[in-house]
RNA sequence: GCCCGUGUGGCGGAAUGGCAGACGCAAUCGACUCAAAAUCGAUCGCCGCAAGGCAUGGGGGUUCGACUCCCUCCACGGGCACCA
């Protein structure tokens, strides 16, 4: 009986409707003795959903399907990233309310992710621009300042003169503001801060723990937080040349095992001091101004060179009373790291090495490199950063660095100026904390009030949520919020008198920075907002998304579950136990001659010989094939997830992404591979009914005895469902599809010879065939699901495969009796042996010496040693 | 500049230190067809008629045995970048 073509279109929104009302993916708060939370990065709502998403969504679907399937309470939520610039950029050009455009897209994104069959609980929905979402921000807002975890603090900020707001350091890529593209500038402003500082160390330590992380992601947070140690010193300053007031200066430095390498001491134009010294002269005023110029865009201070001021004063070496160093203001010591101010040893850093060339301050090399004379190790254009022994360093002369600084620091430490030591140790990170006021409509208002009389006052909590006004304008730069006429206008909490809102909202990084949490919450629970059932849940057991967000989203949410945990929102440390980074969706690129972009939907390609040539389909015009790259909507090589879920429907799109690449690596979407996916679904469909045939008139009682083809097809069956198993549970999805690939391919045989035997069929032989079809469809029902549910109610079933539990592996049937050993003359392969499995060494020993090929390979010489590796392989060692 | 990762057929890639190239894509030949598509069968790392040899970026090392571990160089990709 011919099968007919498997009709996706049709299909797929059957299965979604019995999906659906059937409330199959809905998960309780009950019974969370074995839960797994697994989670993808919710999406910003652009209006619609790309290839990205397809590729992150299938992979995370596959997990919940699959771990349902194993026991598993599961947790699959999806929400929306709501907040964010997008949606004012759309009001200012196109006249809609972010509010109206912001809702639009989710209504449009939603329905396109339900096209794709994703088995999530959409019960559980959030839309971050909610009051209902965001009044929690704010109420943790106010608990997290009033535990001192926020700072309102004025501070250098990064302004994006595009944008018209402040951007965190992680905002600023390249010295460019990570949104608008703009080169940022430096401003001076009060801004709302959340001291992630605080958690500097623990988040680092913690790094250690995330064994379910990426080395990578890891790596970039510790390179990110970026802690070093070394030692504060005092040096005193010679009052002679010191303005009044000032007696000595404070520098930071890891390496004071160099310090009699010292030439120079150099000051942040900022440093108190250089303002100190700059009021009684004015050249050098003018060269801190001139820095300060110099300063306002960060591209500027990427390439300028490096400019110092003699400011006249001298500072007294630690070691030496009577040697004194010149203290410079020098343009490239920040005062926001460590103290400010610095000694320069130029033999050992780079910079130092080049500032003293250009004041010709001199060099002297104090650590000598191994196998090299002290007295003819020179230093002229390269500073030598590594290890070796101290010279030219009195005391020091002959010790390591590493030695020399434990030195230094004791000594110094027990050395008393005044009261106190002239030196400690101190660790400084590289991590700052994250300010997070952003002059904008379309985010969190922050909740507190500005009162002429109490300062800054915390809004009420029987007052939150803060909720935004619908009645504003963007027809003028800056914060809408700010330009509305009545909204900023309150009474002071406090004492009642005229207050003023804040007008900033918060980063939509926050928003992104705890939504996890929030999803453990159903609408419908008894006690909403129960810390126990954010602890029953939380951590997330699996998360997925793009290695873009490695510092940026994945350092900040762990910082907030810190703090709520701080504030008693959560019980936990640490948010995500697993993270998986998935690789880019990459196409080619398509341009005309003039360098015009062409999508590839506009494209067609032919093959002459080896070369594929482009055409434009429309007009024949011969089109530039170009290099592959991430699909970008400025270079045109999008392809969209509705036409190809059209075309082939969501179980081609979802194979074809979990397919072609290993997950963490780029993917490049390809015509010929979607159609190699469709052909795969026709064909397994096709395969199910055969195999289905074959086995519908098997026994339901599992045969006591299995023939020899019989067993052949268990043991096939067994091993395809282990190694399925094993490739899901590692995220290997590319090699869990070659494995059903194999064990398709496996079936098919067994059925063609099945066929060619035409007869009546054994009973054992139809049971175990009816096993394979059922084992077949479960093992690809999480990466198909829709033509899984298909095949499976032509098997017969009248459950749901998305609720069939995962069948046990028969581990007894993984064993062979016999074993094919591969054997080696001199580690060369020469021969195969077959012996019983449970075979002695020295019995396989006598098989393999008497095989024709190894005594051919031999060639006359006997073998000094055999050596037999146990189910492995034989290698004879002549 | 510093740190990290990657390198395997025409392509994507597989391989607890144990048969390199599973599986897929592309290609070639054949069957079916008036023809095409679909489907089915065969071939498919390189050299060689073959026997055999050579092959996991290059070179070296450890090992009975190396894609896998170590050293070194090269290429590509990524992160950080006046952080003292």
């Amino acid at each position: 009986m011919p099968i007919e073509r498997y009709n996706a279109a049709e299909a797929e929104s059957r299965w979604q409707k019995v999906w659906d009302e059937r409330g199959i993916f809905a998960t309780p708060n009950t019974n969370l003795s074995k839960k797994y939370y697994v989670l993808e990065m919710f999406p910003y709502p652009s209006g619609r959903i790309h290839m990205g998403h397809v590729r992150n969504y299938a992979m995370g679907d596959v997990v919940a399907r699959f771990k349902r399937a194993t026991g598993h309470s599961v947790l699959h939520p999806m929400g929306w990233d709501a907040f964010g610039m997008p949606a004012e950029n759309a009001a200012m050009e196109r006249k809609v309310h972010p509010k109206a455009w912001t809702y639009q897209n989710i209504a449009a994104m939603k329905a396109q992710l339900k096209s794709m069959g994703l088995s999530l609980d959409w019960s559980r929905e959030l839309a971050t621009c909610d009051p209902s979402y965001y009044k929690h921000q704010q109420k943790m807002f106010l608990d997290f300042l009033r535990v001192g975890l926020v700072e309102r603090k004025q501070s250098k900020v990064n302004w994006d003169p595009v944008d018209q707001t402040v951007l965190a350091n992680e905002q600023v890529i390249d010295g460019r503001g990570w949104r608008s593209g703009a080169p940022v500038e430096q401003r001076e402003l009060t801004q709302w801060f959340f001291a992630i500082t605080k958690f500097a160390q623990p988040l680092l330590a913690a790094l250690e723990t995330l064994d379910r992380w990426p080395e990578k992601v890891r790596l970039m947070q510790k390179n990110w937080i970026g802690r070093s140690e070394g030692l504060l010193v005092r040096f005193a300053l010679d009052p002679k040349t010191t303005p009044d007031g000032e007696s000595e200066l404070e520098i930071f430095t890891t390496r004071p095992d160099t310090l009699f390498g010292a030439k120079f001491m150099a000051l942040s134009p900022d440093h108190p001091l250089a303002q100190a010294a700059a009021k009684k002269n004015p050249a050098l005023a003018e060269f801190i101004a001139e820095c300060k110029r110099h300063g306002t865009a960060q591209e500027i201070i990427d390439k300028a060179e490096k400019l110092g001021f003699d400011t006249g004063i001298k500072a007294v070496h630690p070691f030496d009373p009577s040697w004194t160093l010149p203290v410079y203001v020098a343009n490239f010591i920040l005062m926001d790291y460590g103290t400010g101010a610095i000694f320069g040893c130029p033999a050992h850093d780079q910079r130092d090495l080049d500032f003293v060339n250009k004041y010709g301050l001199g060099v002297t090399p104090v650590v000598c490199p191994p196998e090299q004379a002290p007295r003819s190790f020179v230093i002229t254009n390269t500073a030598y950063e590594g290890d070796g022994r101290m010279i030219n360093s009195r005391f020091l002369d002959g010790m390591t660095p590493a030695q020399a600084r434990e030195d230094v620091a004791r000594r110094l430490e027990n050395e008393k100026r005044g009261d106190r030591p002239v030196a400690q140790r101190q660790v400084n990170y590289r991590l700052r904390d994250w300010g997070i006021s952003r002059q904008r409509y379309w985010g969190c208002p922050i909740p507190v009030i500005h009162c002429a009389a109490c300062g800054v006052v915390p809004v009420l909590e029987k007052d939150l949520p803060v909720t935004l006004p619908e009645d504003v304008t963007f027809d003028r730069p800056g914060n809408p919020l700010d330009h509305h006429p009545t909204w900023k206008n309150v009474s002071c909490p406090q004492c009642g008198g005229p207050g003023r809102r804040e007008t900033d909202t918060m980063d939509t990084f926050v928003d992104s920075s705890w939504y996890f949490v929030r999803f453990t919450d159903p609408k419908n629970a008894a006690e909403p907002d129960d810390p126990k059932i954010a602890d029953a849940w939380m951590p997330v057991d699996q998360y997925i998304g793009g290695i873009e967000h490695a510092i940026l989203h994945l350092l900040y949410s762990r910082f907030f579950t810190r703090a709520m945990k701080q504030t008693g929102h959560v019980g936990i440390d640490e948010p995500f136990a697993g993270l998986f980074t998935q690789g880019m969706v990459v196409h080619e690129t398509y341009s005309r001659q003039n360098g015009d972009w062409v999508s590839p939907a506009e494209v067609t390609i032919e093959l002459e010989g080896e070369t594929r040539r482009a055409r434009l389909s429309t007009t024949n015009e011969p089109i530039v094939i170009g290099p592959i790259e991430k699909m970008s909507k400025s270079k045109r090589n999008t392809v969209d997830p509705d036409e190809i879920i059209s075309a082939y429907g969501a179980d081609v799109a979802r194979w074809f992404m979990l397919s072609d690449s290993p997950p963490d690596r780029d993917v490049e979407w390809t015509e010929r591979g979607v159609q190699g996916a469709a052909r795969f679904v026709q064909r397994l469909w096709r395969l199910v009914g055969e195999a289905g045939e074959i086995g519908h008139g098997a026994p339901a009682a599992r045969p006591a005895q299995f023939s020899p083809p019989a067993l052949a097809l268990r043991k096939a069956t067994h091993k395809a469902l282990a190694n399925v198993g094993d490739a899901v549970e590692k995220l290997h999805f590319n090699v869990c599809v070659a494995h059903i690939y194999e064990f398709a391919n496996t079936l098919n045989e067994v059925i063609g010879d099945a066929d060619s035997e035409d007869g009546s069929v054994a009973t054992d032989f139809t049971w175990a065939m009816r096993e394979a079809a059922d084992v077949l469809v479960q093992l690809f029902a999480p990466m198909m699901p829709h033509l899984a549910e298909e095949c499976w109610a032509t098997l017969g079933h009248d459950t749901l495969v998305a609720q069939a539990p995962w069948p046990a592996v028969e581990r007894n049937l993984l064993i062979e009796d016999t074993i094919t050993l591969p054997v080696q003359v001199n580690g060369r392969k020469r021969a195969e042996v077959i012996v019983p499995r449970d075979a002695a060494n020295a019995q396989i020993e006598a098989a393999v010496l008497a095989l024709d090929a190894v005594q051919k390979a031999l060639d006359g010489k006997s073998p000094k040693k055999v050596i037999v590796v146990p189910q492995r392989i034989v290698n004879v060692v002549a």
